[in-house]
DNA sequence: TTGAAAGCGATACCAG
DNA sequence: CTGGTATCGCTTTCAA
């Protein structure tokens, strides 16, 4: 920066200005600096203006790389940040690790903002983060001061899924979801949400809630819908947490030799496979990369305009009706003996 | 970092030492410093520390989110980064851009690593930039004196996938493949070494080559696929340049109401979907996770060592034979009758 | 409108 | 082994 002052003959403080097209550069001298500037190929250091200004970073905490909801999320954001200088920083939950130590490494790196993933920590922790970075949570039904919210009507989903399945005469409809790691009553995430829904409309219905429960690895569902259909072979649905667990637990039903007319499967989520006519799962659509897209929004607002009252957008989900879900038929007792029904 | 030192009452410079454990600290003075740090909830920004030293982040260039097979290096890259102080930085190469703006805005930001999956960029240019940062190239097969490189064997692994068909008893075998920005004859992206790996295979069977190109978006492949089949009834057989493709292909099949008999589909990567049963896509493994492990441990050790000597793995791919490829039968004039063959 | 100078929060050299 | 101090490259008052 310093060359391309000498070399323009003006100020660093001018350059400065020019680059951060500030306010009180006359037009002549902004030309000539941004012709120096191409000429010597000078490229600012993000590290300095991070010292004073902005890094011109994003933080974007994913839970893990199983679901594809996820890429949805990130590409939405990715998409909207796209042509502006501002870059995505991707920090997984890793491990065992609860969500808090990644978040902090993303402040540790100034980032202008945070966008976090229904992760595993306080509100009040949260709070207390949200207020010295911008933070959007997507998923958790959270009502903070702090910080912004988007979400997906959650209960509005799962009783689309569930009203699906019961006109489709379904009774004896399980719930795969995963198993989260602190259940808090203040936080709510989606999956939560989603199974105590589940619960209500299967007990407004008459019906008993069978709830099986999985870890986030990939197989963990496959084994879990497995032994759920094995065991009970009453259970003529399965209403999954997510795409990702409905379409292991539809391999568990095709390896068992089963068709979906024995037992039906519908997601939640609505990730490009679902969509695949080898696939054609039944989920609820909760539109990723509109929640990724609107995040940054929500972040750019704060950023530039200094916003601190909280916004909380909620989304509609909407059902895709596709084959994995049929009309109920009694399968008692078919369990080993439907091996070449399937196709 | 001030606040630290004088709680502790000793000097900023022997702060900064324990952080970093450098040489030359009392035992004594680490476990003042390091009680004071946790008292005070101290954590380093890390852009000051970048301003000097590292970052702590390591840039990784994705070309786009459409193929499953660049989650697969994200997470074997971000696993291998778990527990250390590092943090990926992901810069998805969006839109019509080429791959320099994306290479060039994470130099800006001062990763101390930049790991990129094959962009287009000029070999030339590259190696000027692998002078200031240290950088793996996933895919691309250059032979670089400044940068690493990671491949898989796409020679061989193309051989595969096609005698893999030719012993099936396909002789009209079709290659769908991404269309290239650029073509050049020094940098060898994957995807040009397949098919002409591909175009080799052929000719020396005596068959005649069948290249179909499509846009990396999702559903140009779908379209090319049914193109493909449709305007030639006498081709059995989809070779496609990966299985983002192949999985588009699979749902042309699948659409115009013919089965794998008629027209098997070979794919490239092995995705974690290749192998659901209601895919079941025969595909070559070139092994995603490991070549992003392999890139975070290329790249430490240059950090670490300061190593200058270009390294250059190559990975051999594996096949793995599915159902969506079966003995060649002849299709002729099939194309709208079977519409009930599919399954 | 322009520029000089004072930081920002760490690192690194070098003297004690 | 310890600490003072210059320094990194930019932003930001504040005078001129």
């Amino acid at each position: 920066m310093d060359d391309v002052a000498k070399a323009a003959g003006v100020s660093k403080a001018a350059v400065s200005k020019v680059i951060r097209d500030a306010y009180g550069v006359s037009p002549a001298m902004r030309e000539r600096v941004e012709a120096t500037i191409r000429e010597l190929g000078y490229r600012p250091r993000i590290a300095a203006r991070a010292m004073r200004g902005s890094s011109f970073s994003i933080g974007l905490e994913i839970p893990n790389f199983n679901s594809e909801f996820f890429t949805q999320v990130m590409q939405g954001a990715a998409a909207r940040l796209a042509g502006t200088s501002y870059q995505l920083m991707i920090a997984p939950g890793l491990g065992e690790l609860s969500g808090t130590p990644v978040l902090e490494n993303l402040a540790d790196r100034q980032v202008d903002g945070i966008i976090a993933i229904s992760p595993e920590v306080s509100p009040e922790w949260l709070e207390e983060l949200a207020q010295d970075v911008p933070i959007v949570l997507i998923g958790r039904h959270d009502r903070s001061k702090n910080y912004d919210t988007i979400t997906n009507d959650d209960d509005a989903g799962t009783r689309l899924a569930m009203n699906h399945l019961l006109s489709l005469g379904h009774r004896r409809i399980a719930h795969l979801t995963l198993r989260m790691q602190s259940e808090r009553r203040d936080a709510e995430p989606p999956h939560t949400i989603r199974r105590d829904t589940y619960e209500s409309v299967a007990g407004d219905a008459g019906l008993e809630g069978l709830v099986a429960y999985c870890a986030a690895d990939a197989g963990a569902a496959y084994e879990a819908a497995k032994e759920l259909i094995e065991a009970d072979p009453t259970i003529t649905a399965i209403f999954a947490g997510n795409d990702s667990l409905a379409i292991d637990a539809l391999r568990a039903v095709v390896d068992l030799g089963l068709t979906f007319e024995d037992v039906s499967v519908v997601g939640y989520d609505d990730i490009r496979m679902a969509g695949h006519p080898l696939i054609s799962l039944t989920t609820v659509s909760q539109f990723g990369e509109l929640m990724g897209q609107a995040a940054i929004d929500l972040l750019m607002e704060r950023i530039r305009t200094g916003r601190t009252t909280p916004r909380h957008r909620e989304l509609q989900p909407e059902l895709r009706v596709r084959s994995s879900t049929q009309r109920a038929k009694a399968r008692l007792g078919n369990v080993e003996s439907g091996a070449d029904a399937a196709f």
